[in-house]
DNA sequence: ATTCGTCAAGAGCAGTGCTCTCTATTTTGA
DNA sequence: TCAAAATAGAGAGCACTGCTCTTGACGAAT
């Protein structure tokens, strides 16, 4: 059906447009996107984009996928490119990527880490996206307990985090030790304590040089999680 | 003038019931606040709410300060009330009370570490409170310097960030080295990062045992900072 | 050529922040 | 004590929001 999918590319081009045009409006407005507005701003009565979007919410959750895709992109492409026996380096390439997406997206960035919208509840799809970034963080740790660049903390947490974090290791990393994977978590803490401080404001008047100032920190947590020196 | 206190008298309560009425539907209807809303759960119609409120953006600064002001204080009475040598102790106590806090006050916290409301901007009298639970925390750290149980750290960091930091240190801590202080902030943001990721639902279907999780990573955010473990 | 699905538009409902005006009450000052 | 002034509340109204329903037009398939 040739003729038919001319309706449907074009269909699919203004919820395209409709997608672009709410991330823009996503950036000067924030979360409070209105769905009115996008259609003013194509030219279209508010009631014709209900054709394209099932509603306002839909639209964010559209917009929240592609958001945790991208991060997801950034951060897997940054890992991949980085000499793989480098820990240290890919640890800081990782964390370089997810900041650098979130200056670039800061919008996008609040929809995903800051408050959640009240009535607003996340669909499931939204759970294996929103892993990617901690899995390739830990996916680090494991490379280098494979080959013996990183060694086992000696303390094991405390029990019920212990089983925890096993349960976790089981599904994605197994045979993971839970002590370094508690590492890990806290580097996923860490860095996006540090990206939310710096994007929500929390830095300012304070520290100026936010590029160096993250490397640092990002540097210190590297240090507590054990990844080695480049000597 | 009695007679007029007594109008003033009401007026105060009026304000201290709408901003009660506030904090409820903060907690279950989050950041969008209706004026509406509170004004017809007081009994009173929308537009009369304005004799006591000047706009819904003071409100809700009010309430932002308020929780500050609570925030800073459960922080600081953590803190006083733990044998002041024990910096482990005391460091834990902080960030206890500030995830206690937290949990306790939802809402509100997610107003004041969550996504910048988008068209407010915060008013310069909330940066003041907004400082007491990382000058809590650094201040641990300046005690332990003080009598010597706390170590500097070999290396400093890089030197814009160095700077930047003994600027900051000049003003609340004098004398504080930059490598101290430079952990100090990495253990708040840590701090932030596991609250708001334990309350914006990150560990959801991951970490069950919420409260021995946050213990171990505190403590592990301990070891970086170089406080001195019991024996 | 006619049916049928799709699209756009308009009106309308219920909600929002906020302003203005009007009236009743209370407080204040002479 | 009594008039003037300040205050509280109510109502209407403006511009905005998400969303629904109906109506009319257009294009594609039978």
């Amino acid at each position: 059906m040739p003729a038919s999918s001319i309706r449907a590319r074009v269909r699919a081009e203004m919820i395209d447009e409709i997608k672009a045009v709410a991330r823009r409006h996503l950036a000067t407005d924030g979360a409070n996107l209105s769905l009115r507005a996008v259609a003013r701003d194509m030219g279209m009565v508010s009631s014709a984009i209900y054709r394209y979007v099932p509603s306002r919410d839909d639209l964010l959750t559209a917009l929240i996928l592609e958001a945790y895709d991208g991060l997801g992109d950034a951060v897997e492409a940054a890992d991949a490119s980085t000499d793989p026996h480098d820990l240290r380096g890919r640890w800081h390439a990782v964390c370089r990527a997810a900041r650098d997406w979130a200056l670039a997206h800061p919008a996008e960035y609040a929809l995903l880490y800051g408050s959640p919208v009240p009535g607003y509840a996340a669909p499931d799809d939204t759970v294996l996206p929103a892993q990617r970034p901690p899995l390739t963080l830990v996916g680090i740790l494991r490379d280098g307990l494979a080959d013996g660049r990183l060694t086992v903390p000696a303390e094991e947490p405390p029990e019920p985090v212990r089983a925890d974090l096993a349960a976790l290791a089981d599904v994605f990393f197994p045979g993971m030790p839970a002590a370094l994977l508690a590492r890990g978590m806290a580097g996923w803490t860490q860095l996006f304590g540090l990206i939310s401080f710096e994007l929500f404001g929390r830095l300012n008047q304070t520290i100026s040089h936010r590029d160096t100032y993250f490397g640092h920190q990002v540097d210190l947590m590297a240090d507590l999680i054990g990844l080695p020196r480049p000597e």
